[in-house]
DNA sequence: TCTTTAATGAGAATGATACACAATCAATTC
DNA sequence: GAATTGATTGTGTATCATTCTCATTAAAGA
């Protein structure tokens, strides 16, 4: 959970024994220049690069995807559509929570610095190596409410 | 996040045109008979079942199973082994969140009555209902740390 | 008991994600 | 700065969790 940048990426990869490439920075950069509340999933992410002329193909970015993740500098998110969607993980105070419509999908973010210190407070002492704590309230919005749809 | 009888499952699922199979009965029973932190597949729900000779359609499961979550009489976790897993949503004291090694998926429960009361405030301050709150936990456990393997 | 229509079971279809492998190229070594 | 090494990529293919289709069955209510 920490803000990442090309150079220090590059030597956390490198430490490992691993590489920083042309497409793993360039879809850091992606993350990092996505709009507040936006979240990408791995084909959004695609057809986005597709549009910038960037041509990475669909298993690197599920690779990268996985990998960042893995190394805690994007968060995995199941936002209840079927597949996964990713967003920088942002430490305190961007760090954030999702309130899901589970009918719908609607997503609305919010804060509670509380949530983060449990979830830091509660790894470590199961000796734990945090890499990301998130809350996720699965609800229905007031217009599905209304709707009286079935399930 | 009630606790739920055949009985009142029934008159909840008639209230809304829909029926009490014994299917749906039956898991509910395996649900409310499982063991303290024990999380089921929909495919090990299933083999659990052939096991006790109750021949119930996998594609029944997935949708009782998806049915239940939609109720909050289920809860749905994402356990990180690709694909998900189900537990009864009960309310407080019995009410918990999950510690997830995402490299072994060793899972660890854990309680925290603060998080449920956030949960609660947040949905009901954007008028949503409530279905589930769960704190989810994505670390490293001490074991993998050692290991030193690749992500 | 009869009617209505939700639910089931079996199999096929879908789609997100992982995999295999030859070609490429980032990092390190000489 | 060329050679070496093995991590990474791209393409195509495979996997497998989940959903769909549709004929059949059976809850619920009258
Ligand atoms: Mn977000
Ligand atoms: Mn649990
Ligand atoms: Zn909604
Ligand atoms: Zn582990």
């Amino acid at each position: 959970m920490a803000l990442y940048t090309a150079t220090s990426l590059k030597s956390e990869l490198n430490e490992r024994g691993w590489r920083l490439t042309p497409q793993r920075e360039t879809i850091l950069q992606v993350f990092q220049n996505l709009p507040k509340a936006k979240h990408l999933s791995a084909e959004e992410l695609y057809h986005l690069l597709q549009g910038e002329g960037e041509n990475i193909s669909l298993s690197t970015i599920y690779r990268t995807l996985k990998l960042m993740a893995r190394m805690g500098i994007l968060r995995e998110l199941e936002l209840a559509e079927g597949h996964k969607h990713y967003e920088l993980n942002q430490p305190y105070p961007h760090h954030h929570h999702h309130l899901i419509c589970v009918r719908c999908n609607k997503t609305i973010e919010f804060k509670n610095d509380s949530i983060l210190k449990t979830g830091t407070k509660t790894a470590q002492k199961e000796g734990y190596h945090l890499l990301d704590c998130q809350l996720t309230i699965h609800a229905v919005c007031p217009t599905c409410q209304r709707a009286l749809l079935p399930i």
